[in-house]
DNA sequence: ATGGTCGTAGGACGA
């Protein structure tokens, strides 16, 4: 039985309830987790999604910034985690535990800070903030829970390896690229034993985006993009991992998000 | 080359 996991930077979920709604018609994922909904949660445009069967709704939103929501299918547990990253009150993490055909599976849906434009910390704090994001994120392991295994996905604003971005030597000085995030980020991964999932189907010299910015005159034919978006898992599901899908052709819908949905599909 | 475009708000600010 397939298992199938989405992950979509949406950019306000109010403005694209109608992209979400297409996106879970076609792809129809088991479980959707959704960033930057920039949503009040008693505002959550919950409706349309249980109509097409996406009963299982758990949001953690604000006013106008940030906000995570994990939409899905299945029944999702008591064991609803909402960690505050740094302790400013940013809605910016979303975890839940679900049993798909006897195993059970901890979800963690992130919105990582993007960090300003300035690298450095003394002047500028929204890098800083990042940074200690990143740091507290060292602290989380695939392997926390006694007979759970773990998935990670979300926007973590930083694009790790060299065909991650259009110009690694271009973007080393760029938030999202620089040596000390990604340095951070890989250290995340070992730390935790996380597996990259998406680089275990699609090789690391060849490029791969989930984002492209807003401001290029044509997105496609410039293709600048980044891979700011990322699933991970636990070791065990590896050998269960059918496909990454990165659906690119998402950027060319009608009023889009810079982002785009990956899905991990899974033979479990 | 140092711009450019979005979304939330109802003026900047964050991305």
């Amino acid at each position: 039985m397939p298992l199938s996991i989405a992950t979509w930077n949406i950019n306000s979920v109010r403005l694209r309830i109608g992209l979400v709604e297409h996106f879970l018609k076609t792809y129809e994922p088991d479980i959707l987790c959704l960033q930057e909904t920039k949503c009040p949660n008693d505002q959550f445009p919950s409706k349309p999604l249980k109509a097409l069967g996406y009963e299982h709704i758990l949001m953690h939103g604000q006013k106008g910034y940030h906000g995570v929501a994990t939409i899905s299918r299945l029944p999702l547990t008591e064991l609803v985690e909402r960690r505050d990253y740094c302790g400013v009150g940013d809605a910016r993490h979303l975890s839940v535990v679900f049993t798909h055909r006897r195993k059970s599976i901890r979800l963690h849906n992130f919105y990582v800070p993007a960090g300003g434009d300035e690298p450095d910390r003394t002047i500028n704090p929204k890098f800083g903030h990042k940074l200690d994001f990143i740091e507290e994120m060292k602290l989380l392991h695939a392997e926390a829970e006694a007979g759970i295994s773990s998935i990670l996905v979300g926007d973590l604003n930083i694009a790790p390896l060299e065909h991650d971005v259009w110009s690694h030597k271009q973007l080393l000085k760029i938030v999202s690229h620089t040596p000390v995030e990604v340095e951070g980020l890989m250290e995340v991964m070992t730390k935790g034993a996380w597996v990259d999932l998406m680089r275990r189907k699609i090789p690391a010299d060849q490029k791969l985006y989930t984002w492209w910015s807003y401001r290029a005159q044509d997105w496609n034919a410039a293709d600048r993009g980044r891979r700011l978006d990322h699933i991970w898992s636990s070791a065990d599901l590896e050998a269960h991992l059918s496909v990454i899908t990165v659906l690119r052709e998402a950027r060319g819908w009608e009023r889009p998000s810079d982002h785009v949905p990956v899905i991990a599909t899974f033979d479990l």
